[in-house]
RNA sequence: GUGGGUGUAGCUCAGGGGUAGAGCACCAGGUUGUGGCCCUGGAAGUCGCGGGUUCAAAUCCCGUCACUCACC
């Protein structure tokens, strides 16, 4: 069921067009993939993302697990069903919840055990556990679960958590093996902090075992910029040409662009929707913070000439109003806007690529931004 | 009318002789495999008003005004 394949690329970089074949539909990449952890983009309907030109989201097996639990969305055949969203779903694994809000987490060559943020109830989540949920979950992608670690990380922690994250892998794929009957795709998630030898040992190792696509993890976690693109570049062309590639937790619009120069074909990150709910505004021209006391009595879009609902609609000035007022509104058409705008500039680049004129739209790209 | 209490930043209040403070609100940044949170800065006061004591008063004393409670 699952397939990638690659239909143009940029003469100039290695930016590439592609095309993912899932059960729940074709996703066209470069593609970002707004972040439904509990099985909602939060404050959008299934309805809005598909307005916003939204084709896969992903969502969360930590979370997911924990609340509702697996039994309930058993119980309605997956999580399409039970959130009554058609299109794609990409499941992480929830490695990177286990070290980011979990307490007293323990780790060992068996699993992770860790206390949930919600009630302190203990769980033990292994290699095989993660995916035997993301299969309940119908997931049409779904990933391995890996070990992440903090920036900074000295190597011996590095390689310590590309090893057990490599030895993971090799499990999720054998039980996600034993499920034939399951659509979904699975893929590796690259790590190896920032050192390029141990990210070279990671990718060979996974490609090696041969998954759907292959993510690189452990980016965006608060180094240096430069470093982020440093091992993105160096990471990125180790992986198959023939597979799909995603950067996990990136990131700001200028940063996808530097990715997909790079030959990045997938992403999802928090900010569009997080910082719609903080009142930050992603335009063609750099960021706005809605609740500017400049834009009190605004009446232009957020962005002149976007074609989103919000700003098809409504005025900087009432927007404002909504956010300062705490309305729930505020957080909808925020986040409509801002997925949008994510959603637009995939399909802008996308179609520069097959044009083969990305340097030009990169060129662009960076000069608009200079004119707010 | 009598007695008590309270007047300090837009709001709620600390501080009881030694450079005027906090929380919220406001103004502005940040946010990268999500709790709507959180973090960092900034602006903001004739300490109700008028006198007095003191080297020095938001602070002690006198007067006065406002609000408030109790009792006539």
């Amino acid at each position: 069921m699952f397939s990638f394949k690659v239909v143009a690329e940029s003469g100039t970089t290695r930016a590439r067009a592609g095309l993912l074949q899932t059960a729940h539909g074709a996703v066209e990449t470069p593609v970002f993939m707004p972040v439904g952890t509990l099985g909602t983009v939060k404050s959008l309907s299934p309805e809005e993302l598909f307005d916003c030109e939204v084709g896969i989201i992903l969502a969360n097996t930590y979370h997911l697990y924990l609340r509702p639990g697996c039994e309930v969305i058993r119980r309605f055949s997956g999580l399409h069903n039970f959130m009554h969203w058609d299109g794609a779903i990409l499941t992480d694994s929830g490695g990177f919840q286990v070290f980011s809000l979990a307490k007293l987490r323990t780790i060992t060559e068996e699993g992770v055990t860790f206390q949930s943020h919600i009630d302190g109830s203990q769980h033990v989540l292994t290699p095989e556990k993660a995916i035997e949920i993301q299969i309940c979950l119908d997931a049409d992608i779904m990933m391995c679960l890996d070990e992440c670690i903090q920036y900074p990380a000295d190597r011996g922690n590095a390689k310590g958590a590309l090893e057990l994250t490599t030895h993971w892998a090799a499990r999720c794929k054998q039980t996600w093996q034993e499920h034939p009957d399951s659509a979904g795709a699975l893929f590796g998630i690259v790590q190896g902090g920032m050192f390029k030898d141990l990210r070279a040992m990671s990718a060979d190792a996974l490609v090696e075992k041969d998954f759907s696509g292959y993510a690189i993890g452990g980016l965006s976690v608060g180094e240096p910029k430069d470093l982020m693109f440093e091992i993105a570049d160096f990471t990125l062309p180790r992986l198959p040409d023939a597979k799909p590639k995603y950067v996990m937790g990136a990131g700001t619009p200028a940063d996808l662009i530097e990715l997909m120069a790079l030959g990045a074909d997938m992403f999802d990150c928090v900010l569009p929707t997080r910082n719609a709910r903080n009142g930050q505004m992603f335009t063609k021209f750099g960021t706005i913070n809605i609740c500017n006391s400049r834009f009190k009595d605004d009446p232009d879009p957020v962005e002149t000439g976007c074609r989103c609902y919000t700003c098809q609609n409504y005025s900087r000035a009432y927007l404002r109003h909504l956010y300062m007022a705490k309305e729930l509104l505020a957080y909808r058409l925020n986040t409509i806007h801002n997925i949008y705008f994510y959603i637009s500039l995939m399909k802008r680049v996308r179609t520069a690529i097959c044009e083969d004129r990305f340097n030009e739209f990169r060129k662009e790209f960076y000069i608009e931004r200079e004119h707010i």
